[in-house]
DNA sequence: AAGGCGGGGAA
DNA sequence: TTCCCAGCCTT
């Protein structure tokens, strides 16, 4: 511990009950409620998440409405917020808190953390909040925080890193409040100490912040850069039926998107032109039992979609057929299925009119 | 310990 | 462009 700072939560909860957004999961503790809200939040800003979370708390009001739905359905109202992982997890175990625990949420650490899609973050925040047990969180904004107040250039991407703040954090956690506590220093790093051009002038902390004092805060927090993006290229084969169908597949194993939606997919490692396209295996697979008349090209210049860690440079190829093929589904039907925002956009500018 | 996993907002 | 967001899981 650096420093004591026997103010720092008292001065922290102070500026926030000043300061707090009127977010709709901040009038609950609501364990099934605030659940819902942490893993939707999870590496996604506040005015990204809170749409969703109307939806479905609106849809699914009670977790048990949630474990009796469709995978499809959780799915489809996930769609663009990414990292479905998420989305899969949520209904995973909406299902075996509702057939397994009586409905009722674990009230604690240690069993909230065995959930799936709950790791020590999210463990610790509905702990805190609907519980009122003192778990700290470490969040991206708790790092920034503490990094520069204690001037710590530990790299938060670390094991060391992790441990070091998770302990900071919990020898600073407000006892008698912790659930207020944890969500004033999130919302002080969200929208004080901001990771960019913070105004330290005008901070309740800028006499006693060692970034601060020392002119550091553009410095912290330490973290390990990532490494570069990789280049993809797809080849979406978009069926155009006479009858008005296409076809869609449901992507499975591992990678992106899994269990989302697209058009058949052909990935290669470069871009390809017609006559290759027709030539690679999956192109005379897709084609056995289909009668095709045409093939254009949609866009001669590829999309490019942007994931975190992968660019996919796609080109969408309309592929009209004379006769209809089992697996298709009609056009007016594909804005039902969950697709990733690279398909849902193609589909809007180009089936607009179905 | 390292890599994979989305999409969007802000500077 | 680059950074990073109320992180978690798998290998």
């Amino acid at each position: 511990m650096p420093k004591k700072v026997p103010h720092f939560s008292k001065i922290l909860i102070a500026w926030y009950l000043q300061n707090k957004r009127d977010l709709p999961w901040r009038n609950t503790t609501n364990p099934y409620r605030i659940w819902l809200s942490e893993i939707m939040l999870q590496q996604t800003r506040v005015l990204q998440g809170l749409p969703y979370y109307l939806k479905f708390v609106e849809a699914y009001p009670k977790v048990e409405d949630l474990a009796n739905a469709p995978e499809d359905d959780v799915l489809k109202l996930w769609q663009g917020l990414g990292y479905y992982s998420r989305a899969r997890n949520l209904h995973a175990t909406a299902k075996i808190v509702s057939e397994e625990m009586n409905g009722t949420f674990p009230n604690n650490y240690n069993d909230l953390l065995k959930l799936k899609g709950v790791g020590d973050y999210t463990a610790s925040a509905i702990a805190s909040i609907s519980f009122n047990q003192p778990e700290a969180v470490v969040d991206g904004n708790v790092y920034r925080v503490l990094s520069r107040y204690f001037g710590i250039p530990t790299p938060i991407n670390t094991t060391p890193g992790q441990k070091e703040f998770k302990q900071l954090a919990q020898q600073l956690i407000d006892k008698k409040e912790p659930g207020t506590f944890n969500q004033a220093i999130m919302e002080f790093g969200a929208r004080f100490c901001v990771p960019q051009s913070p105004d330290c002038g005008n901070c309740i902390f800028n006499d006693s912040c060692v970034a601060f004092q020392q002119k550091k805060v553009t410095e912290l927090p330490v973290k390990i850069k990532a490494k570069p993006v990789k280049n993809r290229f797809f080849n979406y084969l978009v069926v155009l039926s006479e009858n008005e169908r296409t076809i869609l597949q449901q992507r499975t194993g591992k990678g992106i998107w899994q269990k989302l939606y697209e058009f058949p997919l052909i990935e290669t490692s470069e871009e390809i032109n017609i006559s290759e396209l027709q030539n690679f295996p999956q192109f005379r697979t897709f084609s056995e039992n289909l009668n095709i008349e045409n093939i254009s090209l949609f866009n001669e210049k590829p999309v490019i979609h942007k994931l975190s860690h992968q660019h996919l440079n796609t080109r969408f190829w309309i592929v009209e057929t004379s006769e209809e093929k089992e697996n298709t589904v009609p056009i007016s039907e594909v804005k039902n299925y969950a697709v990733p925002v690279l398909i849902a956009d193609f589909v809007s500018e180009f089936f607009e009119n179905y």
